[in-house]
DNA sequence: GCAATATACTAGGACATCCAAGGGTTTGGA
DNA sequence: TCCAAACCCTTGGATGTCCTAGTATATTGC
């Protein structure tokens, strides 16, 4: 999107609501859309990495969390249950990642009703590369300090648990 | 998405990391996706909130920034810088509004080239209850306690800041 | 054993985001 | 002065997400 901005929108946002007489629920609302806005930095980030391997980030996760599967190969509910997202987006990233021949769908040995959603050579040869793009470029430049690592991943884990996520932990 | 995980898929992610040898980056990978998922349950959250006013958080976020200037009007390229998304985007989003009779299009008194959104009064008065209802339901109970609230604010501002957003503060 | 219920996947539709390209308006340098 | 470059908005296309059905297969209960 453009140039950077004079001063920070959120801030901003924060001081009208303060200003409005809403100044209990200023900070919440300010970290939450800071939330919202470096989800969206980052997403262009990874995309940016990702478009050279012709995947898109939602595409990569799913020949992530295939490539760690034992068999190379999981149902399609399963896989939508650990990437979090609807059946339908499990579906749709499917269908493409089976256009581009890297993986196969197979029906289930004993259930008819489920499909599974197997890796092929070079799916497994692509999320590797991606992988390593992606750690290099992202993850290990990712801006935050391990300190705010630690922090993160300890309140939004709180976060995911109460909002329902999981269980365990 | 269903039922709760038995385990927290994100956590299992940094230990399949660790395990493959990219200890280094297994953390910030972790807290990235953690931010990726957190974004999409506080999403969830504001859309279930506003689906009752026929409104989506695009839509939202604009008529709140437009109901904090002065005049209650913003040329369209300045609320796209403001709320940081594409102008076609903007484009999107105002021309459901229009449909909706909250804003109206005018031409720029001076400039040819630029449209100003307008908020019409029904406007101003959804995005009042709208906010109402967020600061109520969302930003009231956001389950961050208030030393997580700063602590994010700090470290996503800094992230932000870094990465091009704005140059202030 | 068979009907009712539950589960798994997919098709179609609504929205949002971005990019690329096109048409109109302004600005600025030759 | 005047034309090229810059800027603003919109259209059209690709993706992704979700929801609501609809179809097929399993499981359950009587």
């Amino acid at each position: 999107m453009g140039t950077p901005l004079p001063r920070d929108p959120i801030a901003d946002a924060q001081r009208n609501w303060e200003r409005h007489g809403w100044g209990d629920v200023a900070a919440p609302m300010a970290a939450i859309t800071a939330i919202m806005r470096t989800q969206q930095i980052l997403l262009a980030r990874i995309e940016t990495v990702l478009k050279p391997f012709g995947l898109t980030f939602a595409r990569y996760e799913l020949l992530a969390l295939l490539s760690f599967a034992r068999s190379g190969a999981l149902p399609m509910n399963k896989a939508s249950a650990l990437l979090q997202v609807h059946p339908t987006s499990v579906t749709n990233a499917v269908d493409r990642l089976e256009k581009a021949a890297l993986v196969a769908r197979s029906p289930h040995p004993t259930d008819g009703r489920t499909t599974l959603i197997e890796l092929t050579p070079e799916g497994r040869t692509l999320a590797k590369k991606a992988t390593a793009a992606l750690n290099a470029e992202v993850f290990g430049n990712s801006g935050f300090g391990p300190d705010d690592v630690d922090h993160l991943i300890r309140v939004l884990g709180t976060f995911r648990r109460d909002a329902g996520d999981f269980t365990e932990e």
